[in-house]
DNA sequence: CGCGCCTGATACCTCCAATGCATCTTCTGA
DNA sequence: TCAGAAGATGCATTGGAGGTATCAGGCGCG
């Protein structure tokens, strides 16, 4: 397969037209007749019908079609990358992020790094705490924002907040008035709990195991808000940090106690790769996060519930 | 440039060290060598400083090398994406939709669909409505969820729900109490808005204009959860759809009134670009969303304020 | 109904550029 | 200071990409 190809396989298919795409590509007609019956030996399979004298794409052809053009705007990308490699104040910051941070923290940073450099571009993404690992090392995103941290080699890392974790009961249940509780005391309780692979699931797990026991799991799910709905609707109990929102306090009915128990807490922090050199514009930004990102963090709108 | 020396500079630069690479990559060395240097020549910057007998990628290296594994990545993609284009199965599916579906349209029917398929992967972006249209057609997304209908040509529109758009008025607003309102009541207030470009925005403006004023613009934003956080503490009024939420119920104190106006609505719907031929996996989640996606999104909760 | 044109495929050929082999140069460590 | 390791360079070879000429098939028009 050619760089060539594909550029010639995109234009018959924007065009559904041989000769006309030969010539916007100042190349003859046999020579791209010849590079996408190349192109479609080499994938194994036919990219585009021959019906008459119309050519049109194949079912295969059109679901190829998206990551041709992608795969041609990444090296359009890293040819612009190379130009900006060294100035911190364009260019683009790969950022991801575990879910419970994606509505509150990464937009605080964001927009506060925005202020004082508006060019820089971001390519966000979300998804768990074990995948966040995972992606450093495939390159595929500059930095990521994780709790706990992560125990891969090689990654550099900057805590940026402890937050304490409290255990959310429904509003009607027997713990609901007290200020303070053992985890003890819902030993026996069902759990509302993340999934394996994600920070609080391996956080909630090692507490309770160092509280003497092991969650009963009532639900397993994903996203942080949908766990305090449903513990707000009786399913369980679960150890959820404070309720917090980008935009503004809003009172959520979901008694969460304050837990007795030692190091009832996560800290959320950076970590990129350092074995990798980090363009000026993620260094700068990673910098930023550094020195700043601990006030910012602290200075994001908690949600109260009473 | 060549798809080899995207190979051929990737695995270098993993190794940091052009013989070992030329081994994994079964050429001879110096052939390895001068794949690099025409690479090199093409970009027109090193990709490597060679300091003594090491190998190390310089800034623009490293700016370039996350993009060549993205393309080669894509391309991968691409070739799976070619096996699994006829099986509704399997493969990925990319949506897109606007911010203020995020919290609960998509992951409802994102939810629902994986019951039934739960081996279809999901690309999704989020970004204003005016984004949506042109990542439809430069083919960056398969889907796109928004609102209102886009008005860029030969595109497929399923329209899934129109909810109405109420007034938000802070709590101690004098209209507070009030079960309807007219627009014009509110023709001297403040309002809180979003940016131009985005769905609500328009909606917005149109309005205003039909009640025979202009809006009063005290702050742009563009989370409505945000702008809604920003009435609560009292800049402005804003014409807002219903809080919903994927999670659970959970009272907001900003009132939210009915508007008697006509027409105080958004419809959202799915839309495609009709002219591409869509994956088997595409297709059959877009002919769920049509049967099954207006019954998903009238069950999706709505958060009460009282 | 058949002729001719439009469009894409095929045959053949040429030429460039990528790779291998042999060798040179340079740096490092003993 | 010398030997070995590692990357660069010169030269020859070859494979494949693309050009020219031509063929084949479908569709429209007379």
């Amino acid at each position: 397969m050619t760089i060539e190809q594909l550029r010639h396989f995109i234009a018959v298919a924007e065009r559904e037209h041989v000769t006309r795409a030969a010539q916007v590509l100042h190349v003859t007609q046999p020579g791209l007749s010849r590079s996408i019956a190349r192109l479609e030996e080499e994938l194994g399979t036919a990219l585009f019908d021959r019906i008459g004298r119309v050519v049109r794409l194949t079912a295969q052809g059109a679901a190829f079609l998206p990551h041709a053009r992608r795969a041609l705007g990444e090296l359009e990308a890293g040819r612009a990358a190379i130009g900006e490699a060294d100035d911190p104040d364009h260019g683009e910051v790969s950022l991801a992020f575990v879910h419970t941070l994606g509505s509150w923290l990464a937009p605080a940073l964001i927009g506060a790094y925005r202020t004082r450099r508006p060019d820089v571009r971001f390519r966000l993404g979300q998804d768990s705490a074990a995948a966040m690992a995972g992606a450093l090392e495939r390159g595929t995103f500059d930095l990521i924002l994780t709790s706990p941290r992560p125990e891969a080699g090689d990654l550099g890392w900057t805590p940026l907040i402890t937050e304490p974790l409290l255990l959310a009961v429904p509003p009607d249940h027997r713990l609901a008035g007290r200020r303070r509780v053992h985890l003890a005391e819902v030993a026996d309780e069902p759990f509302v709990i993340q999934r394996h692979g994600y920070g609080l699931r391996s956080i909630t797990d090692d507490l309770c195991r160092a509280a003497g026991f092991a969650p009963r799991v009532a639900f397993e799910g994903e996203e942080v808000a949908t766990l305090r709905g449903l513990v707000g609707a009786g399913l369980g109990v679960a150890l959820l940090p404070i309720a917090r929102s980008a935009g503004a306090a809003i009172p959520i009915p979901v008694p969460q106690l304050r837990v007795a128990d030692r190091g009832c807490s996560r800290t959320i922090g950076l970590a990129w790769e350092t074995r990798r050199h980090l363009p000026a514009v993620v260094d700068a930004f990673r910098t930023f996060i550094a020195t700043e990102g601990p006030a910012l963090a602290r200075a994001s709108p908690e949600i109260p519930w009473e």
